[in-house]
DNA sequence: TGTACATCAGTGAACGCGCGTTCACTGATGTAC
DNA sequence: TGTACATCAGTGAACGCGCGTTCACTGATGTAC
């Protein structure tokens, strides 16, 4: 039956928000429209109201988790980049996907997604650099821009890498290795 | 009908051999067992005559295609590890996933693989960092090693990265800055 | 070396299932007067 | 402010399709004598 405005477009967020944590969870092919649907408090149907297609979805829900990163990302890096640096390496990060950071979950789904879900992680790649850059060293923008290029490179291929080996030594190794080769780290 | 052993054996290093390249193009969740198999000139129903299972053929293939990576690499590396980053971080490797690095095209598969998958992306990253070891520079093999872990990780991380934001300046940014930053990329 | 038969690699139809998407319908919301 | 009606958010059944997996069957291979 039909709702309040409102209440549709209160709706469609909760549809983006879970989607955003659970493509990072299971991947976009990992989950399917009936199961985030059913998630968000709603039936099936609904979804073509709100979302052109899967792949709509796809693209905005990934818009949606880098940007819920550059806001936690803006906080913590205010209180100090060592301490991010290793929230960004905690075992905790390692185990939430969900909650984490969208680079290291998505990067793999967006290099195989289509050009509107590249867009957005292109832009939230974009924007989460620019947080970065004022925190680090360097003598002018160029080099600080470089230098949070090469980090996040770091940061998220350990984290990754540290999934995918499950838990192991070499699954802290890899990220306590990035951690003490980052200037940001020591 | 039947066909040799010989001949048996053949089909089924070839079904791996297509499975390694076809994975690490599309994932796991991006092709199925009838392509699969098509791909190796065989028919759906014959392929549980050789695997368990999808489980099971995505755990060898990930064997496999990152056994395949560790003899590329050895080779490469014995001819100057300044020339392998450039080939690592060239854009015909961002754009041949199939044929590439099996760490960077697999991880976000590996992430949310099962305990299998993991084990062999786990030795995977092992062998490839025992044979990057020996070519870093460092006092010691520890140091050596940690130099070869967070080496793999801003590598892993700025080819995925780049790939995922498609053909822009930024995917080439990705890739220089982590060069530059690299002790073997300069 | 030749024959008789058991083995078993590969075929292709069939299974149940969940996928993304469509659509006729419902009934509360929003609007016109 | 109250009534009459058009709008449209959400429902749930249905669509065709491809998925992973099973299975009865075929006929060449491998083996026993």
């Amino acid at each position: 039956m039909k709702v309040t405005r409102a209440q549709a477009e209160e709706n469609r967020e909760r549809i983006l928000d879970n989607a955003a944590t659970l493509f990072r969870e299971r991947g976009f092919d990992g989950i399917g429209l009936n199961d985030l649907m059913q998630a968000a408090g709603l039936t099936r149907g609904g979804f073509y109201g709100h979302f052109e297609s899967k792949d709509d979805l796809a693209a905005q829900a990934t818009r949606r988790a880098l940007q819920s990163n550059r806001e936690q990302w803006k906080q913590q890096t205010d209180r100090g980049l060592q301490g991010w640096v290793r929230a960004y390496l905690s075992d905790t990060h390692r185990d939430r996907p969900g909650a984490g950071c969208g680079l290291a979950a998505l990067a793999g789904d967006a290099a195989r997604g289509g050009p509107a879900v590249k867009a957005a992680f292109g832009e939230g790649v974009e924007n989460l650099i620019a947080t970065l850059q004022d925190q680090m060293p360097g003598a002018d923008a160029g080099e600080r821009r470089e230098q949070a290029l090469a980090t996040l490179s770091t940061l998220v291929g350990s984290l990754l890498l540290s999934r995918a080996v499950g838990e192991t030594r070499l699954s802290s190794e890899l990220r306590e290795a990035a951690r003490k080769h980052l200037p940001a780290g020591r």
